[in-house]
DNA sequence: CTGTTAGCGCCTTCAC
DNA sequence: GTGAAGGCGCTAACAG
């Protein structure tokens, strides 16, 4: 394959001539940019971008943290991320960590290392100090609330999210209310459930530890959750769901048992993904797709504005009613 | 950010031995090797991986061409590509193409301007003859049957899938057999059709266009199906529906509105994902996940040992029977 | 075992 | 407008 100085030659110019056609400055004869292309196009020329990366110090590439591909909620939130690079003709390099620390860490070497410009993370399982200490290698967004930090991030109000939700419930007239989560020690499970103590103290109602499910994030855990449900001697009444897949796993699974959604147990969802609405699953929509597209533009402009401060940006929710409470 | 130079310096060698500690290689004595070590740790120096990829000419990285990253069906495909390349150490990069031409031609460009060291097209919109052409730029995997050309794939059976189908229903009494695909010019939906044709032909039973429906991708293309079936005045008794996604938007479109399935109308999926395990919608496990593997695998054995030829690579499928029939 | 040196392919001042 | 030349950071002969 040929390469500039080639091109050069058959085109009759100095490669730096080339080198602006090919970036199309200005002030090139317009003969020799005729030449110059038809050179490119006979020689079948094509630049090697792995040169032009290295002499400009960038890939226009972002990569992105997640656990799994295959996973309705991240599947959003990536969905948008793409959406907005491809405005801007930028590449997305994605990590599939499985939450491994050392994946993740991989991941973040190649910011260190100048294989992508910038980094978004949607969920993690390394701590926040481990993460910032890539921050002076290139801008990092976390899709979730961090403040105080070299960090920039996206992310809806889950205290507020859960409040809300809590006390729609409560006014629904439900007094034995649980929730679920997925992972323990998730940076959302320690706000969710402080949301959860105080908002039912708040109203006067009862909190349980027996009613805080985890390892709840796909279709099948809503299932097993039901069956677990109905074998407890005193189950709440009424669940709130953290996301739309395991609150339509455990519908489906309470159709196929005949046990009646909502008089029965009540729930209530979230990320308002399109399975929701087809069961008619009350939920609520916390705009993952905005969220992605968000963190792009927000590790955009750290690269385009040498803006250094991190940039803190809260998204709104809104519970959509349908009929499982 | 310090560069190897500096670290040669630093640590009192020459570059070349800094580059063989960095390359893991032999013949470099254990106290020269400690001085760059440490070197590298004071210094806090990193690698820009852009000039090895420039010096190598490969990055390690191999791009994928898909409609879609939040779709059930890519995802799977998607996992399966990721979870082989993680175990060789290679990145994905993502190209989420909506089907527009132009997109699925600019990741092609990226594997001719060396970004990507290989390419699987998952799904595509371009002809073949398009994409043939930058086969010489390296290795292409489509995730379709290919044949007689310089490109590789991995595949599933339509024909024969489609053909079993059709007779499991038909065997089951069914004797209005209709069936859903997504586009209609798509290289399996040809295949699919000859399948319906032939298959019925030889069992003597009657196709009919208006019992083929298309555009059915997502959750809620299943339940406007429905919708339009229930108008038909010759409906078919029973369908075979390409994806999961949509014979749960059918199912659940059928709960809701009260039809019952399968004695009103039977269905039998595709893709075998998990919520159709949960709906007891009988399916056809295609092995989507493998389908990925295999792809990367190929892809894979092309950049490392030069073979040039095209592999061809066809996995088998299995019906798995429940209730939806 | 180790250092010197010539590239990898391109961009970008700087003079003309 | 245009070309010469230095440099981006690293690897891999080659010579010792």
């Amino acid at each position: 394959m040929p390469n500039i100085k080639q091109i050069a030659e058959a085109a009759g110019v100095s490669v730096s001539t080339v080198s602006r056609v090919l970036n199309n400055h200005p002030y090139v004869r317009e003969d020799k940019r005729k030449a110059v292309e038809a050179a490119i196009e006979r020689l079948q020329y094509s630049r090697n971008m792995n040169a032009v990366h290295l002499v400009k110090g960038a890939t226009q590439t972002i990569g992105v943290i997640l656990p799994q591909i295959n996973n309705a909620y991240f599947g959003k939130v990536v969905e948008g991320i793409g959406q907005q690079a491809l405005q801007v003709n930028y590449q997305l390099m994605l990590f599939q960590t499985g939450y491994r620390a050392n994946e993740e860490r991989k991941a973040l070497r190649m910011l260190r290392d100048k294989i992508v410009d910038g980094l978004i993370i949607i969920s993690r399982s390394l701590s926040l100090n481990q993460i910032e200490k890539y921050a002076k290698y290139g801008p990092i967004t976390l899709c979730e609330e961090v403040r105080g930090r070299a960090l920039s991030c996206v992310y809806f109000d889950h205290y507020t999210s859960f409040q809300k939700a809590l006390t729609y419930l409560w006014d629904k007239g439900h007094r034995r209310i649980g929730y679920t989560i997925n992972r323990r020690n998730s940076a959302s499970s320690a706000v969710r459930h402080k949301a959860y103590l105080n908002t039912l103290a708040s109203l006067g109602g009862e909190s349980r530890e027996a009613w805080i499910f985890d390892n709840c994030l796909h279709l099948e855990d809503g299932a097993k959750l039901l069956q677990h449900i109905r074998t407890m001697d005193d189950p709440p009444s009424a669940l709130l769901i953290t996301g739309d897949q395991v609150a339509a796993g455990l519908m489906i699974a309470a159709q196929n048992q005949g046990v009646r959604i909502p008089e029965e147990l009540a729930i209530i969802g979230l990320d308002n993904q399109p399975i929701s609405k087809l069961l008619g699953i009350t939920t609520i929509d916390n705009r993952l797709n905005e969220i992605g597209a968000k963190a792009f533009s927000i590790i955009y402009r750290h690269i385009h504005e040498q803006t250094d401060e991190a940039i803190i940006q809260e998204l709104g929710f809104k519970i959509i009613e349908r009929s499982s409470v």
